[in-house]
DNA sequence: TTGTAGGCGTTATCAA
DNA sequence: TTGATAACGCCTACAA
């Protein structure tokens, strides 16, 4: 409960609140003199600025609203790390929301932060739809999409080359002499799901191999989901000498999955994840994966989209960064 | 840009405008048809509730801050989430700052909280100082502090058994047969690494071992930091069978060093960690460790906190959670 | 149950 | 360089 408002002093400083109002924004229209008594002044008095009124008038709030699923799932931290050491080195913060990869609470996320009057939005989209996404649009909020797009919409996002990452992954084991090759994916609806896919088919194709569909599962997001795929393809006895998991946490359920059945890694079945989140290194079995840069996704997305706040960029922007084969001795 | 305010759903539906601010609110002293018509109109007219004017005026943000060290570091994503879930359901936004326990990056993020009028915050503080918190309370902004507090000052928090905890691991060391424990300690001025100290200290008193100072290192909460303890350790031909980590990430650093130096674990070195985060079961060298209740330190903090919003509770609060021994391979 | 008036604390605009 | 005045959009108090 400070008290202590501009008006108590520029009352108590003799200036008007105008002035008062020009030293404390650091306006540079103001007598140094001027400016070192009210400083003196609101010091004294122990004046602090309340932004909520400030943000009121000035009609910016210095928030932005970051969505993402789960801060829980090794992928966000880094990502979001990355947003705020940006966002505060820019003057920004940052409200941070979960979604669970559930639509409606992306949408009641936004309408709460569009509400709340964020500059700006960072979102991990769920992609299930993305009506809400266009109500952003309408309402010409700035938004940037982090490690998702949508393909027909022209939206700013800033993703990673998982059609490479992907590629990648599966023509080294191809080169390692697999031609049975599990992909378990993520859900379709993603985007990353999908080049992902891309990536996979074309290193099968450029190798020469015959995409066999019952090889191809999908909707594969956490560490049981891997597990249950693992499961059931040895129970319904799928042949397949390698696992292509769609993250490094779907690959942690295969490898202990696999385990439980008794085959060895990499000798009876090769595995490789995505994302090369934290300690994938000092596994039981290290690792084998795709690199994300996850800090630059949300550094550079930050970036981006204090750069569409502030200058009126009217074309999209699209920012793909690289990914990278990280080989270890899982496959 | 929604220009729409209340003012235009008053015109447009004939209320005033007190009466529709009635009707968003779902204040009862309204008629129903008048509910009606007005909620119709304001859906017509796509009213967004401008929360920044509602603010200044209710001098309430439905905002709180929450302050850690680091989202990277694997202990917080779990105690955020339960921070946001709770949060959520109470109706607050959680803005997050990370401080990397620097002190004056607390301080600039509790300015910046003040002065944005968060309703209350959750902070971990870095207790190097705490000029800062003592101002929180001087401004009568509701606060709880999460997994450490200060001794003398009472101020609501919310920890866990430390003293216990350490306790629970070195007693499980010394009935392993363990003499020579090196306990590879946080730093001093956080209280959770005083209490882990005291733990370990009981420990040793009740099992009759003498305490041998060369075996306490302090400062550590890095993995770097718990390599870099052993390997000098080991250079300086440092005597003991056992090292007892301030957390998981210091833990694994010291089983890199170990490893390096080719001694086998458990029968050479075994190694405790603390905190029980993600993927410690899986390694490597599957973890013994300590856990602490993060989710709940969130969900449970979150919950006091609003509770000092709402109610005016004078006595302060102190929780304290229970920590659990996890007996894995690595001791 | 509804309306009127005023103010929350700041910045924007215009004038001096 | 400084000041007066009017918003910003909402809620509170009080009156009708």
């Amino acid at each position: 409960m400070s008290h202590i408002t501009l008006d108590d002093v520029a009352k108590v400083s003799g200036f008007s609140k105008s002035t008062v109002s020009r030293v404390l924004r650091n306006d540079p229209n103001v007598n140094p003199i001027t400016k070192e008594k009210v400083e003196q002044v609101a010091q004294r008095l122990g004046y602090i600025p309340n932004i909520v009124a400030r943000s009121l008038r000035s009609k910016k709030t210095t928030t932005i609203g970051v969505v993402i699923a789960d801060i829980c799932n090794p992928f966000f931290p880094s990502v979001v790390r990355g947003v705020e050491d940006v966002a505060r080195e820019k003057g920004y913060s940052i409200i941070l929301c979960n979604t669970d990869e559930k639509y409606e609470r992306e949408k009641e996320a936004l309408n709460t932060l569009i509400q709340k009057r964020v500059d700006g939005l960072l979102i991990s989209p769920v992609q299930k739809k993305f009506d809400d996404l266009l109500e952003l649009r309408r309402q010409k909020i700035p938004f940037v999409l982090i490690g998702r797009h949508f393909d027909p919409l022209e939206m700013d996002h800033i993703v990673t080359d998982d059609i490479r990452g992907a590629f990648m992954a599966t023509e080294y084991l191809i080169k390692k002499g697999h031609k049975k090759i599990l992909f378990i994916n993520g859900p379709l609806y993603t985007s990353c799901a999908r080049e992902r896919m891309a990536g996979y088919k074309k290193a099968l194709v450029e190798n020469n191999i015959k995409l066999d569909t019952k090889l191809l599962k999908e909707g594969a997001l956490k560490m049981e989901d891997g597990y249950r795929v693992i499961k059931k393809a040895i129970s319904s006895k799928l042949d397949f000498t390698a696992v292509f998991a769609f993250s490094d946490l779907v690959a942690f359920g295969v490898i202990k999955a696999l385990k439980e059945q008794g085959r060895k890694m990499p000798d009876d079945v090769a595995v490789v994840g995505y994302d090369n989140i934290d300690f994938g290194f000092s596994l039981e079995l290290p690792l084998t994966t795709v690199h994300i840069p996850k800090y630059e996704l949300g550094s550079e997305g930050m970036k981006l989209l204090h750069r569409k706040i502030n200058e009126k960029i009217n074309e999209t922007q699209k920012i793909v960064l690289d990914t990278k084969l990280i080989i270890r001795d899982s496959a």
